[in-house]
DNA sequence: CACCCCACCTGCGTGC
DNA sequence: TGCACGCAGGTGGGGT
């Protein structure tokens, strides 16, 4: 579900109910998430006031009075909803945790591999470690990543759904940016110019800027934090579109397989690139 | 080091 | 109707 764009519309919209709330009960079921901290450790959260929340990459930290981050991750079907007090909750619910006001942030997880990690005042959390670049950041230059392609033979959609170059990036927004930057999904990443990557960058920043001003892809699950269903989907030029006539040129769509992902291209749109995997893909097809 | 594969989970759609 | 299978927005550990 959720990629960089998801993660922002529930940052932006949990900022503006969560600060000054007062946590006054944890509570948790008993199914592990992928990643969590200990009963006690999250017990630690009653009577802690939110300050304001951040992101980073997919991750969503929310800042304590005391110095804690709560760390969560979405995983593929996570959800973070602001229900009041008298309300059911959801299947798969995970976590709860109420506020004084009555106010509940519900952490809702129906595959599990979400993460909520709270760290101590002056922890960096480890996941953290990794993550790449933002992809508004002025560090993100074309010879940046010149530099971290230089020599690499990998797909440059897989180079794309590597958090640790770009953070952020997952693999609906990954397909759509390389249509958007008029390159195949296989381009092998050491062969584009500076040139090339500037493309990259635009189109980059250009799709998930519209992605997070449309409130996020809702292919299944997505909701942002009142429920609401993302409204990008309809703009989606290839993702899940396979056979489907390409919104430019109207050639059929085309789905592949890359590192065990899916991915859509528009064949004219974005032609292959002369070379090796080519030649091996004509003389597949006999 | 670079890269791929697979596991981790549950649910849903499809085809037999 | 039931069952087997493939597929799904992410990550990271292990293997080549």
């Amino acid at each position: 579900m959720p990629e960089l764009p998801e993660v922002e519309v529930i940052r932006r919209g949990l900022q503006r109910k969560l600060p000054g709330q007062t946590f006054a009960a944890v509570s948790r079921n008993d199914k592990p998430l992928r990643r969590q901290s200990a009963a006690p450790v999250l017990a630690g959260l009653v009577g802690r006031t939110v300050t304001r929340l951040t992101r980073r990459g997919k991750y969503l930290l929310i800042h304590l009075d005391a110095g804690q981050t709560l760390l969560i991750h979405l995983g593929m079907t996570g959800r973070l909803l602001l229900l009041p007090e008298p309300c059911p909750l959801p299947a798969h619910t995970h976590l709860i945790l109420t506020c004084r006001s009555g106010l509940r942030l519900v952490f809702q997880d129906v595959r599990r591999f979400g993460q909520v990690c709270l760290y101590p005042a002056g922890a960096t959390p480890p996941e953290l470690q990794q993550v790449g670049l933002e992809p508004w950041s002025r560090r993100l230059t074309p010879a940046w990543l010149a530099a971290k392609a230089a020599g690499r033979r990998r797909p440059i959609k897989n180079f794309l759904l590597d958090g640790r170059i770009i953070a952020g990036i997952g693999n609906i927004y990954a397909s759509e940016i390389l249509f958007a930057a008029g390159l195949h999904p296989q381009t092998p990443v050491g062969r584009l110019t500076p040139d090339d990557w500037a493309v990259v960058i635009r189109a980059c920043r250009r799709i998930l800027t519209r992605a997070i001003r449309a409130g996020g892809t809702t292919i299944a699950d997505f909701a942002d934090c009142e429920g609401q269903a993302g409204l990008f989907t309809p703009q989606l030029q290839v993702y899940g579109r396979a056979g489907e006539p390409c919104r430019a040129c109207a050639a059929a769509i085309q789905r592949l397989v890359l590192s065990g992902r899916s991915s859509f291209y528009c064949p004219i749109c974005q032609p292959p690139p002369a070379g090796t995997f080519q030649r091996q893909s004509l003389s597949a097809q006999g």
